[in-house]
DNA sequence: TTACTTCTTTATAATCATTATAATTAGTTT
DNA sequence: AAACTAATTATAATGATTATAAAGAAGTAA
């Protein structure tokens, strides 16, 4: 049901006053479709192709206004570029200490952490953020192999 | 017991067979005493005054060293740079979304997420992240303060 | 101590992601 | 269509981090 989270997402920022050109349609589409946790470049690589002229600036901008709208993730890590992540249900990420994938799981809200939080420092909390860290069946199998 | 902490990472770093420089040793205290989170450049801008010929490559060049051998860690948010952080307890950081001002809170560990996210992807799990974001007191403080 | 080896630091340049700017183009409204 | 506004493009600038090569300091073994 790609189609249905892009209509939703369209329709979210038509009524937020933003226009929908080609390219952020474009850019849209591919954040949902690819299933992936695409970089900037790797979204300006991936429309190379049907957009020969579109900027790198451009794909930065949108992905800012898409940001601003609630429809997209921003995920920053250690040195690598920032990777963005279009929002559909509340998720978590785990991550690949090896090779980097990025694999969504569900779990529910970590609230009892935002209260103590907030107890302790006296913070008023707005959010969280939480990732797991870890080495994927594929890279284990792959140690296991290689192993002695 | 400030003191405590440095003694204990110089015997760890000696241990691991790094040498204690007299640049390690100062920006090992730095991280130590001055309880704050510090970006790479705060620590160089901090320690210009005793090593006024000491270059940005040794900070980071250092930095990595002492995460290497587990002393630190490197805490990455969005746009802005890298901040670090010396391990002593595990503990988490609750994060002001308005001043970016970073306190220290304890929690016991996040265990049962780890099972949960190792059960549902299949990864081997070795570790999470997480941070709480929102408003520390004092921004809360400015907002009532100017409201009409 | 001396010579030799190995790390570490320094100074500098290079890289690379991201942002700013200014000019052009496209959309929207009347 | 005219006028206004927003979006895109091309390009340059910024800024954090890393790479490189030369110089310096420490460790070891004779």
């Amino acid at each position: 049901m790609p189609g249905v989270f892009l209509k939703d997402a369209l329709v979210t920022l038509k009524e937020s006053g933003v226009r929908i050109t080609p390219q952020r349609h474009a850019i849209l589409e591919y954040l949902i479709t690819s299933h992936s946790h695409p970089t900037a470049d790797e979204i300006y690589k991936a429309l190379e192709e049907d957009f020969p002229n579109m900027s790198v600036a451009t794909v930065y901008n949108n992905l800012r206004v898409f940001q601003n709208s609630g429809l997209v993730k921003e995920l920053t890590y250690g040195d690598a570029s920032s990777r963005f992540d279009f929002v559909t249900h509340d998720h978590y990420h785990i991550i690949c200490d090896d090779c980097g994938k990025i694999v969504d799981f569900y779990h529910p809200g970590l609230e009892e952490v935002e209260h103590l939080a907030a107890h302790v420092t006296g913070f008023q909390v707005n959010s969280h953020r939480l990732e797991v860290y870890g080495t994927c069946p594929d890279c284990a199998a792959a140690k296991q192999t290689q192993a002695k």
